[in-house]
DNA sequence: TTATGGTATGACGTAACGTTAGAGTCAAAC
DNA sequence: GTTTGACTCTAACGTTACGTCATACCATAA
């Protein structure tokens, strides 16, 4: 007759030791035979036993509950898995309703970040604020205001900070290069840099094709809106115009 | 200042007394002040935490985690509720695949336990059998007996076993009133008995009109099939169709 | 014979409390 | 002033299904 020692069995049914131990602790599964020295050992109706209480396992069941249904009759057994089941209903009744809340939540959360109109030219006065639109508007086309503004009032607070905060040290270095093409190579790898940099304001919403235009989109916002793009708190338009250029180089390239 | 006690703030909060003990040790809620003699006491601000605290715990966070939710900004809780709202999507995902599995699984039993044809007429000989169906036909017609074995062959083994012998009880005391008219209180009364007792063979599935029309149904059969209205092995032509009678006029008279 | 590796038992740790148990405290009633 | 009853404190075990040591024993090959 076959016999399997624990790591035998073990490695078997995909449990670990200690489980085999525990089971026998609690009378859920005991050896075949102990040999002199209280080694265990099990046969092959234990391995069919331990892939049945493997079984119910998957399915959620309590040890305790896997030990009755294993001792009793099939009768018992039907009626184990419906009341159940009907429990992992109501679990997932409940789990719905978490999510509901959770989405509520976020939503609240990011309504209170969205950028206001106001915080969104902030800093400029209404006059200067339309003026900027202005020339946007003149030089790109009202769907370019549209497009730019749209990307900025999705941010919040903390985003929008962030995009013009963390971003100066990045800009420095393409400062500094920005005599080359911007197609050049040293150009594009240090855009890349900065593409994997602001991606993650992005959440992984939308296709992969509209990630590019919304760089692209970017590239333009940055031409129009000078705050991104003040290096050591000078205005740098011929950078801006500069960055544009390399970032849509970069997302037309990337995009196959 | 106000100031709550524990059983003070457990009432208004719906938590236990020990809930708060644990609070704060593990330091999600400490009170505002000890007296003197280390009596724990809360004011405004804990409830306040305190009841955020209970919104995250009914979203399922773990009290670790909600103590880092409180202590941290405010950015890390989108962070947070977004993966955790991932976890309980998962957590539904395997929910759905474990009631998949249990019904799989509740068919395969119910299917090995379903009568079989043979089965059905177990006990009689073959010839014997399809007399006794032709008899029903004539009688009843076809549709008739359709529908009692359809009825019947939904049944598991356990319970037409069950079916044939656990109603003994209930058959004697009909059997003893039945020369009192079907349509008596005392039979009706003893009847309604029987339908509660033969309900639970039915399960949940189909309407109640149908449920109605099936008790109608197995009248029927009674007087077709002797081996249910067997008094001490006796069979009981006259009892069946008493029985029968007795039943439809329970129906309709439920039916509203 | 010893090195190596498998095995056994026992005990602590995990999460979030429930449940005693023993001892001290408070306010009111006597 | 004291007793009573309600309240509070800390400490400790129980719960689930093991993981993770620690320590000691066992088996087999070189």
């Amino acid at each position: 007759m076959q016999k399997y020692t624990v790591q035998e069995l073990s490695n078997i049914a995909g449990v670990s030791v200690r489980t085999l131990h525990y089971y026998d602790k609690i009378g859920l599964l005991k050896p075949a035979v102990r040999t002199e020295a209280k080694y265990r050992l099990y046969g092959k109706n234990e391995l069919l036993r331990l892939q049945q209480i493997l079984f119910f396992k998957e399915l959620d069941f309590p040890l305790k509950e896997i030990l009755n249904i294993l001792s009793d009759s099939e009768f018992d057994l039907i009626e184990a898995l419906e009341s159940h089941g009907q429990e992992l209903v109501l679990k997932q009744k409940r789990i719905s309703e978490m999510l509901i809340t959770i989405e509520k939540t976020m939503l609240d959360l990011k309504e209170k970040k969205m950028i206001t109109d106001n915080e969104l030219y902030d800093g400029f006065s209404k006059e200067e604020a339309n003026k900027n639109r202005k020339e946007i508007i003149e030089k790109y086309g009202a769907k370019a205001l549209e497009k730019s503004e749209a990307y900025l009032k999705k941010l919040t607070k903390e985003q929008f900070e962030a995009l013009k905060n963390e971003q100066r040290e990045i800009f420095k270095v393409l400062f500094e290069i920005s005599n080359q093409e911007p197609e050049s190579k040293v150009v594009q790898l240090e855009i890349s840099r900065h593409y994997k940099n602001i991606r993650k304001f992005w959440g992984t919403d939308g296709s992969s094709n509209s990630q590019w235009r919304n760089y692209t989109g970017l590239g333009e916002l940055y031409i129009a809106d000078e705050r991104f793009t003040k290096i050591d708190g000078k205005v740098q338009p011929d950078f801006a115009i500069f960055l544009s250029k390399a970032m849509t180089y970069f997302a037309n390239t990337q995009l196959k």
